[in-house]
DNA sequence: TTTTAAAGTGCATTATATGGCTCTTTTGTA
DNA sequence: TACAAAAGAGCCATATAATGCACTTTAAAA
C-alpha cells in the first residue's frame, strides 16, 4: 500500500524526536493500539488519524503535484 | 477538519483537468457516492482512497515538515 | 544472565467509511 | 426561460478503522 511511505514518515520523526510510540499516542490523541498497527505495517489509516499523529510531530498532509521527471 | 485542504486539492485539480466526479469516480476506482461525499465537504477518507484519487489526478500524498517561518 | 521499557499481536466491540440506489438541487448552455 | 448534465443528499447494508485489554516478543540497560 501507498501509505506505507507516509507511515515511515510518522516512524522517523518520532524516532528522530525520541518520541515512544505511547507519547506520541497520547500526544496526538490517537489510540495506542492504532498507533502499534500502523508502523507494524497493518492498517488504512483515515486522514484525520494521520492528521492528528502529523500535528503532534510537525509534520503536514498534503497533496503534491506528481512531477514526470525521471524516476526514484 | 483539516482534510479539507486535501479535498479541496483533489477538487482543483479535477476542475483544472476538466474531469467530471463520476469520470474520477471510474478512472481512480472510488465510489461516486464517496467522492461526492468529500466534495461536499463530509467524511474522512482513508489514505488509501485520497491515494486512488490522487493517482488518478497525478498528486502524490506526503508527510511535509511544517516550517513555522523561518527554518531551513 | 535478569529486568524492564518499548514494541508487536489476538480478540472483541464500537464507530464509521464505503458505495449502490434513488431523488433533489445546482449549473451551464441553447 | 427550458433542458440536460453535473453535483449533492438520504437511506442503508457491508466492510473495516479505531480502540481497549491482556498477552507475547524484542531490545537495551543493569
Amino acid at each position: 500500500m501507498h501509505f506505507k511511505s507516509l507511515i515511515r514518515s510518522i516512524k522517523e520523526r518520532r524516532e528522530m524526536l525520541q518520541v515512544t510510540q505511547e507519547t506520541l499516542a497520547d500526544l496526538s490523541g490517537v489510540g495506542l493500539r492504532t498507533l502499534k498497527q500502523f508502523e507494524s505495517g497493518k492498517g488504512n489509516p483515515t486522514a484525520e488519524t494521520l492528521n492528528k499523529l502529523g500535528n503532534a510531530l510537525g509534520l503536514e498532509l498534503t497533496f503534491q503535484v506528481k512531477t514526470t521527471t525521471a524516476e526514484e
